[in-house]
This record gives C-alpha cells, sequence and structure tokens, in this order.
RNA sequence: GGGCCUGUAGCUCAGCGGUUAGAGCAGGGGACUCAUAAUCCCUUGGUCGGGGGUUCGAAUCCCUCCGGGCCUACCA
C-alpha cells in the first residue's frame, strides 16, 4: 500500500449562532474519514475555520451591542469547544477573518484579475437609507405582489404562501428587516467573476474523474452546465464586514468568494505554527485534496469554487464529498418541536459516543437525508455497541482481571482470521464513505465472536480449577475478538478505542493492529466502556431545546410583532369563580408530577384514553382522561403531567379511575395538558 | 412545470440479471445466568409499490402508472 498526503475539509460553519446536531452530520462524518485514514497509516490532515463574513454577522454582533471581531471571537471559542466535546479533532481550526486569509484572498485576487475574469457593473438594489446599508433579499419583508395572494409579511425573494418569486423591489410596502425603515432605490458598482470562460475546464472536471458523486455531476450538467454560466457577484459595497478589495476601494470580497479559500487561510495558519509548507499541500499534485460538504452549498464548490481553483493555480479537489440533511423524527429540525438541539445541549444530557455512531450506522456514500428517530437511535445504541460489542469485553475480561492472556494465541476455530480478512472489505467501506456497510460488517463480527463465548462457556470452565489455562484461552480469544473490532470502530468511537487499549495495555494505533492477536499482555481491571442510553436524557434535551427556543422570542421575528393580546373568549366560555378559598383548602388537593408510562385507547369510548401514571417508586394509578381527541396514546408515554393524586377513585364503564390529569381548554381537540418544566420528578408535590 | 433520488418482512436497511429473497431490531417459543434485563438456539412474518415489456431466467434491465423525499422554476 502507497501511502497517500491527504488535506480533507469540512464546510466552514457560519459564525452566527451555535452549533447543532445537523451540522454535527458533516463534522462526525469528515472526522471519521480523517481518523480512518490516520489509522490506516496515510498523513491526513483535518482543516476547518469559522466562516466569519458578512451582513448577517455584522447584524448579529449589532444586536449583541459587540464590535463584530468580537462577536466571531465568542463564537468561534463555542464553536471549538462544541467540535472538541464531540471528538472532532481538526490540525487547525482557524476563522475566515485572519490574516492568512486576507493574504490568500488577495493572492487568489490577483490571479483573478490577471485571467482577466473580473468586469465591474452597476448593480441597482434596495438600500435601508436609516442603516445605510444594501439589502439582501432576506433582509427585507413586505406584502406578496401576486395579485391572487398578497400574504403580508414576506421575505424579497419569495412568497412561502403562494411561491410565487419576484424580486425584492416587487414587493407591496417593501420594509428593512434590520432598521424598520422603507427603503430605497440605489445602485453601486459591483464586481463579477465571469466563470463562462472556464465553462469547458467545468464541464470536463464535473463530469469526468470521479470528483463529484453521480447524482451531483448529473445534476450540475443538468442544471448549470446546459448553458452559458452567469458572472457570479463577488463584491459588496460598504458597510460590510468583511476584507477590503485591495484594488477596489469601497467594496469587499463577498463572503463566499473568502470562505472556499478559507480553506487554504486555515491550512496555512497551521504551516505557520508547525513549519510545513503550504505548497506541499495545495500545489503539489501528489496531495489529495478532499471536502466534505452538505448538498445545499453543492454549485459553490462544484463550480465556483473549482474555476477559482483552476484559475488560481491550486490544486483541485480529487473528490467532493456531499451528504444529506439531518431530519430529526421524521422531519425537518423544528425549533417548535424541541429537535433543534445544539452540540451543547445535547452533549449535557448524552455521550457524543452515541452520536458518532448512530451518524456512521446511517451514513453512506450517496447524497441522502439522514434521519435520527429516537427511538431507533437507543435501539440500536443498546442492542449493537453495549449489547453486542462491549458486552463482549465485560464477559470475557472480567475472568482475567489482574492476570496475562495466553502466550500463544490459541485456537479459535477461524474466527480472528476471518474477521482479519474482513478488513480489506471494511477499509473500503470507510473509504467511500458507505460507513453503513461498515459497521454492518463489523457487527457481524460481534455476533460471531458472542456465540464463541457462548459455546466457551468461561463461567463453566471457571468452576474447575485443573482448567484454567482453558479458561485463559477461552478469555484470551473473547477479548482478541473485541479488540479487534475495536480496532475497526476506532473512526467513529476513538474513546472506547482508548479504552481498550489501557485495557488491555496495548495502546490502539494502527488499522494493522486488527491483524495480528495480542498476546502475553495484562488484563486491567474492567469497567464499564459504554452505558446504555438513558431514556431520561433524550426527554431532557428536548425539553431544554424546546425552552431555549422559548426563552428568545424577541430576535425570532425582526418585524417586532406587536404585543400579544389575549382574547376574552375563554373567560366568557368560562367566568371566573365568585368564591375565594382559603390556602387550606387548595392544600387538600395533593397535586403531583406523574410520568405517564403507558396510554392506551378504550374501546367503545369516543374520548377517553387509558393512561398508567407513575408517582415515582412503585406508585401507579390508572387513569381515564377525556383527551383522545387531541392527543395520539403513543406520543404520550414518558410525558410528564400533573395529576390529582388523592381524588376518591371512581368507577367508570370502563373501570375505575384512580386520579384526574389537569389539562385546560373548551374540549375535544382542543384540549391542552399541564406539564413541568424540565427536571421535574415524578412525584413531587405541586405547592 | 422541470430535474434527481426513492418505494424489498412491523421498523432500519442489504441484495441490483441466475439456485427455494436476506440481515439487524421488534414479535413468539426455549436455553443459559459470565455480562449493563446483556447472550445463545429455534421461530412467525414479504404477490421485492401496481401494470406492461426484454430475457431461457427480473427485486435486479426498459416503459408506464401510483406513493414518498429532495432540488429547481429563468436567484446565484
Amino acid at each position: 500500500m502507497t501511502l497517500r498526503r491527504i488535506l480533507v475539509t469540512s464546510a466552514l460553519p457560519y459564525a452566527n449562532g451555535p452549533i447543532h446536531i445537523g451540522h454535527l452530520v458533516e463534522y462526525i462524518q469528515t472526522d471519521i474519514w480523517v481518523r480512518f485514514q490516520n489509522l490506516r497509516g496515510h498523513r491526513c490532515v483535518y482543516m476547518c475555520a469559522d466562516d466569519t463574513h458578512g451582513t448577517a454577522i455584522m447584524i448579529s454582533a449589532q444586536r449583541e451591542g459587540v464590535p463584530p471581531e468580537q462577536f466571531i471571537e465568542m463564537m468561534h471559542a463555542a464553536h471549538v469547544r462544541d467540535f472538541t466535546s464531540f471528538d472532532i479533532r481538526f490540525d487547525n481550526y482557524g476563522s475566515t477573518h485572519s490574516e492568512q486569509n486576507r493574504r490568500m484572498c488577495a493572492l487568489f485576487w490577483k490571479a483573478m484579475r490577471e485571467a482577466d475574469l473580473v468586469v465591474q457593473r452597476e448593480v441597482t438594489q434596495l438600500y435601508d437609507p436609516l442603516a445605510g446599508v444594501f439589502l439582501a433579499d432576506r433582509f427585507v419583508k413586505g406584502t406578496c405582489p401576486n395579485p391572487n395572494c398578497r400574504a403580508p409579511n414576506q421575505y424579497g425573494d419569495s412568497c412561502d404562501r403562494c411561491g410565487y418569486t419576484y424580486s425584492p423591489t416587487d414587493l407591496i410596502d417593501p420594509v428593512s428587516t434590520i432598521s424598520g425603515a422603507k427603503p430605497e432605490l440605489r445602485s453601486a458598482p459591483h464586481l463579477f467573476l465571469q466563470i463562462e470562460k472556464l465553462h469547458d475546464f467545468l464541464e470536463q472536471w464535473t463530469q469526468s474523474g470521479d470528483h463529484l458523486q453521480p447524482e451531483i455531476a448529473n445534476y450540475l450538467k443538468g442544471h448549470f452546465l446546459q448553458e452559458p454560466l452567469r458572472d457570479w457577484d463577488i463584491s459588496r459595497p460598504t458597510p460590510y464586514f468583511g476584507f477590503e478589495i485591495p484594488d477596489s476601494p469601497g467594496n469587499y470580497w463577498y463572503v463566499w468568494f473568502d470562505a472556499p479559500i478559507g480553506y487554504i487561510g486555515s491550512t496555512l495558519q497551521w504551516c505557520e505554527r508547525t513549519g510545513e509548507n503550504l505548497d506541499h499541500w495545495w500545489r503539489d499534485s501528489r496531495t489529495e485534496i478532499h471536502h466534505f460538504i452538505g448538498k445545499d452549498i453543492t454549485y459553490f464548490h462544484c463550480l465556483f469554487w473549482p474555476a477559482m481553483l483552476k484559475a488560481a493555480g491550486v490544486n483541485l479537489p480529487k473528490k467532493v464529498h456531499i451528504h444529506g440533511f439531518l431530519t430529526v423524527n421524521g422531519e425537518k429540525m423544528s425549533k417548535s418541536k424541541g429537535t433543534l438541539i445544539r452540540a451543547e445541549t445535547y452533549r449535557k444530557h448524552l455521550d457524543p459516543a452515541y452520536l458518532r455512531y448512530f451518524y456512521a450506522s446511517k451514513l453512506s456514500s450517496r447524497v441522502e437525508d439522514l434521519d435520527l428517530n429516537f427511538e431507533e437511535f437507543a435501539l440500536k445504541i443498546n442492542s449493537d455497541l453495549v449489547g453486542n460489542v462491549v458486552n463482549l469485553a465485560s464477559r470475557t475480561a472480567r475472568f482475567l482481571e489482574g492476570q496475562t492472556l495466553s502466550e500463544t494465541y490459541p485456537d479459535d476455530g477461524g474466527l480472528f482470521a476471518q474477521a482479519a480478512a474482513e478488513g480489506e472489505a471494511i477499509a473500503e467501506a470507510y473509504e467511500s464513505c458507505d460507513y453503513g456497510r461498515a459497521i454492518r460488517i463489523i457487527l457481524a463480527a460481534g455476533d460471531r465472536a458472542n456465540r464463541f463465548v457462548e459455546q466457551a462457556a468461561p463461567w463453566n470452565l471457571k468452576k474447575d480449577p485443573a482448567r484454567r489455562q482453558e479458561l485463559r484461552d477461552a478469555c484470551t480469544i473473547g477479548l482478541n475478538l473485541f479488540r479487534q473490532i475495536v480496532v475497526y470502530l476506532a473512526p467513529v468511537l476513538p474513546r472506547l478505542a482508548e479504552q481498550t487499549g489501557r485495557l488491555l495495555n496495548d495502546p490502539i494505533i494502527s488499522w494493522s493492529q486488527s491483524q495480528r492477536p495480542l498476546t502475553g499482555r495484562r488484563v486491567e481491571k474492567y469497567t464499564h466502556l459504554m452505558t446504555r442510553v438513558p431514556k431520561e436524557g433524550i426527554e431532557a434535551m428536548t425539553q431544554e431545546s424546546l425552552e431555549q427556543e422559548s426563552a428568545r422570542p424577541a430576535e425570532a421575528s425582526q418585524a417586532a410583532p406587536a404585543a400579544p393580546r389575549d382574547d376574552n373568549a375563554p373567560l366568557q366560555a368560562e367566568p371566573l369563580l365568585p368564591e375565594t378559598i382559603s390556602i387550606d383548602d387548595f392544600a387538600k388537593v395533593d397535586l403531583r408530577v406523574a410520568r405517564i408510562v403507558a396510554a392506551e385507547e378504550v374501546p367503545g369510548a369516543d374520548k377517553l384514553l387509558k393512561l398508567v401514571l407513575s408517582l415515582g417508586g412503585d406508585q401507579e394509578r390508572t387513569v381515564f382522561a377525556g383527551i383522545k381527541k387531541a392527543y395520539r396514546p403513543d406520543a404520550l408515554v414518558g410525558r410528564l403531567v400533573i395529576c390529582v393524586a388523592n381524588l376518591a377513585p371512581r368507577k367508570m364503564r370502563f373501570g375505575v379511575s384512580e386520579g384526574m390529569i389537569l389539562a385546560a381548554g373548551p374540549g375535544d381537540s382542543q384540549v391542552f395538558l399541564l406539564a413541568p418544566d424540565a427536571g421535574a420528578k415524578p412525584g413531587y408535590r405541586v405547592h
């Protein structure tokens, strides 16, 4: 095997918000690939940076009342912290707002000029006279110009009600979302790159050489390459947070010009820090460049970026790996459903290794969306990792604690050799980003190993002192099969690999360790390498994500919505009671937090659901609640509610109801359960 | 409207021209008790979305229809 020199990047996250679990698909995918390459002995470095420029950042910084430089610094620290906590290991994590990047941009710019790709044209755009900035489409809102629609509060590019597309100047009563001012038309000179001049090159590059997944090559051919490529507007007039264009004062490079150059800027920063040579990595054709990106930024990376690289005489990527989006429980991530989960929130409640493994098991080389279903997530971790893989060590290491593995590897009926032989197939799957396939092969080896342990039954051998060596041999085999699997999983689960290295006193650092059994090593005391997914962790995480959303509604819609005015209908329907009660009256009602542990429909009842509530310990209540038209039973299980615990049991046609749960609303489908905030435990009394 | 992808067991998926269509999980039955209610054995379950065609032979190739997803709709 010849050693490769590889430079890998993930898309630069925008420094305008925290990292969430959708971002992590990409960084985990990339990190696994990089770790895999290094494990195989190749030289593979991983470059990334924050994408820090543009109007959006400028506005966010203003809103926070800090200069943009300070704003992006705070974001940078938060991003680094998040990535680190998910074991995503960059060789350099820079910023597009760095001196190195400014230098690289200037270099590219010079090349663009020399290749005669730059032209200047006037662009007329809406301008916010109050804020003093030009407005991109999404910073303008107004009424949809479609005479059949006229939906208010629509963005400047298209109407999300009727789907009509238009220019922001078509909007009726347009308003700047930045200042609320009425925008006016203004024109300014912009600089454009004529990438049509590189059309032939792009056609050839995208359609040959396996640089892109087939569906992407196809997509580009059908969508962009069929007609002349439009000039690309790569400048923005002041004020703009970014780099001023050296030979065009008052104009700044558009964020999408300096962002991909950030890959190189970050590499340069790394070179300056480590003494590496930049040309070695970006101008030497023996180096492979691999970009990992999401499908949303395909054309930047597959058309503009190759065009820029080509014009600048820099290496083109060997491959752009494109992945789909994350959905959660089958739907787009949603703030209101608590499924837009920040990396930080996840980490507070669940082990990052779970997410790494889950994503790995679902990823393929296709541009497909990936669904994170929490039920499947818990099931997969528990049965694949805890039940199958880690269990192997758990059930054999204890018999050999403080002792050593057999001096020569015993006859295991060919199990180790078989899994060793499968190493190449696993490696190929990793190489082509088909991690799901790799995992499947690895788990099959785990199944065989568990079967072996079952047959060898070390727990029986242990009973007979005369069979000590047999016991030692059986556990030597079990632990070796386990370790072999851990080597294969090391790119996905680096911590498990580290722990296993310590358990067997032999750090896992190379793929080749999967090909040779380990003998004679001392076995350390076994402690759990991974625990089962705590169900309440998933709940708490979702809850917390929901609360984060409701805690900051102000910035959600810049158009300053009127303060909500609550209407009078509910009180008219059910007037306030005239009598007052004493605190003692209230204290007679024993309200408790309860968890719904079971919920089912009641045959023959239109409105009732039968619920089983846990009040903590072994206290349970069966309650019939009239909420069937508002809630699906399966959506209720696990939820925390408030129940009246000391209500006298009441016999109903369908059984005895032992309490009530609290809910509000007029009835039927308009019923709303009361729920405690995150952190409450079943059994807590409501005071 | 156009383009791409997709529809195989309850769920997640593998198989992509060749013996009676597979795996994991879930379900059912049994065993074991070393292990984090983990593990092992047996087992239920599919007209491979529908219909046409090509072929000696199709889940696999072609056409068409239906369902799901994504991207687009003169925006890059």
